[in-house]
DNA sequence: GTGGGGGACTCAGAAACGTACGG
DNA sequence: GCCGTACGTTTCTGAGTCCCCCA
């Protein structure tokens, strides 16, 4: 429960209103009658049009420029390169940070197996927060002893994450060691809930898990820790940041999001190319489409991006099924009759295909909806891949029109990258 | 020199709103 | 043509990240 839930806010008159404008610039009159700005100022560097003091907790609330500003589209477009630099040397710097799980410094440990969980699970850096002021949330270096599980299963070590994320929403998570047996294998990957180590890493995986033993059982003094104690006792964001900046100039832990999101959407769209089914994904606008969500969706369990399930959603399931079962109905009793004397057989088997399809379209329907219940596509394509990426992927496979993935609103947003990216990018 | 907090920005899901569709 | 439902879009504003400055 958030300590502040429940306080009303009080309105907010031209008086508490600070303007910003150029120093040449009229600056704006107020609307109000009798009333006027608190302040006018002219500060070049930053680019908020006014702000004013948030009324509960005294925080600053800015105007921004609209997203579909070319002054915005500026910035998500350095974003996204400083994200694609980081492409060019992660091949370096995940070395360094393997190496690095293996140090006899506390610190650089502790660091190092941090950025570990940073670049394999997307987790967030992880501020300190004042919990009287604020929802008692974590992110990597605000880790509790009480969100983590240390475990074993069939295939070695397994490390659960079980805390509240950004706006209290839940992470729960498994990271485990992928299964020999492929079958298996494949029904894990479809659980959002557990992450396998990538291919390669399983010896870092087994150093970064007797680092977690040691983390989450004794701090750096030999103390034996309580479930409140911080698993990471010496890592703060600024110093997790330095140390980010020490590998690559302009990193920090928030770029291997964008990078991770970008990098899964990329290599999931680009499995096309050489799919068996491809024939069959590119058939109709609907099917490309799918595939592209089914993409986008892979992002969005990266990022642990939920929604709450929709109030209606069983009432919604049930007709869905009502309605399947009214098909299936109208099927038996089209394949009845075409055993009957004198029917009309081609035209019945036309029907029974039809009816065939209509069921299987029904079904897919149905499968989508469910596994879409409680994720949101919406803001890793908003926020974290570049739109770069889905430019080229609907120019390269079949000319597929940028409207059915970009909205109005998105592609006000991403012009620079409309205008920018050709089929190669 | 350093740590904490102020300041400025991005990211987040829910609510509100608009619209299409089917009975 | 009306109405209810579902779903996509837009708006809202809170919740994070991270840099920088000052005590």
């Amino acid at each position: 429960e958030h300590p502040k839930m429940g306080k009303v806010k009080g309105v907010i008159a031209p008086e508490n209103l600070s303007m910003n404008c150029a120093l040449d610039a009229c600056p704006p009159k107020c609307p109000l009658p009798g009333h006027a700005w608190q302040s006018v100022c002219h500060k070049e560097e930053t680019t908020w049009l006014a702000f004013y003091r948030d009324t509960i907790n005294g925080e600053f609330k800015y105007i921004f420029l609209s997203a579909g500003s070319s002054l915005k589209g500026q910035s998500d477009r350095e974003k996204f390169e400083k994200a694609r630099e980081l492409g060019k040397v992660v091949g370096n710097i995940r070395k360094k940070i393997t190496s690095g799980l293996r140090s006899s410094t506390s610190v650089t440990m502790q660091q190092n197996t941090a950025l570990w969980f940073i670049d394999l699970l997307a987790i967030r850096a992880g501020n300190e927060k004042d919990t009287a002021e604020e929802a008692d949330t974590v992110g990597c270096c605000s880790l509790r002893v009480e969100h983590i599980t240390l475990g074993r299963d069939e295939e070695g070590p397994t490390i659960m994450f079980n805390f509240l994320g950004k706006d209290s929403i839940e992470y729960k998570n498994t990271l485990k060691l992928r299964p020999d047996d492929e079958d298996k294998a494949l029904e894990l990957e479809d659980n959002p809930q557990i992450s396998f180590v990538r291919h390669g890493e399983e010896e870092n995986f087994a150093q970064v898990f007797k680092n977690m033993e040691r983390l989450v059982r004794k701090s750096d003094n030999g103390k034996a820790k309580k479930p409140t104690d911080d698993v990471f006792d010496e890592l703060t964001t600024s110093t997790l940041n330095q140390y980010l900046k020490e590998l690559m100039p302009g990193l920090t832990a928030k770029v291997f999001r964008t990078f991770n999101a970008s990098f899964t959407l990329d290599q999931e769209l680009y499995k096309l190319e050489d799919h068996p089914r491809k024939k069959e994904f590119m058939k109709t606008d609907t099917t490309q489409l799918k595939f592209y969500n089914d993409a986008n969706y892979q992002v969005a369990i990266l990022c642990n991006h939920s929604r709450a399930v929709s109030k209606t959603f069983d009432t919604q399931m049930e007709k869905m099924d009502g309605k399947k079962d009214e098909i299936v109905k109208e099927l038996n009793a089209a394949k009845k009759s075409l055993k009957e004397k004198g029917a009309d057989k081609e035209k019945i088997k036309k029907k029974i295909t039809q009816l065939e399809e209509r069921i299987h379209k029904h079904e897919t329907q149905k499968e989508i909806k469910q596994k879409l219940a409680g994720v949101a596509l919406g803001t890793s394509k908003l926020n974290y891949l570049d739109p770069r990426i889905t430019v080229a992927w609907c120019k390269k496979f079949g000319d597929f029109a940028l409207s059915k993935v970009f909205n109005k609103t998105l592609q006000t947003k991403f012009k620079w990258a409309i205008d920018e990216a050709d089929e190669n990018f």
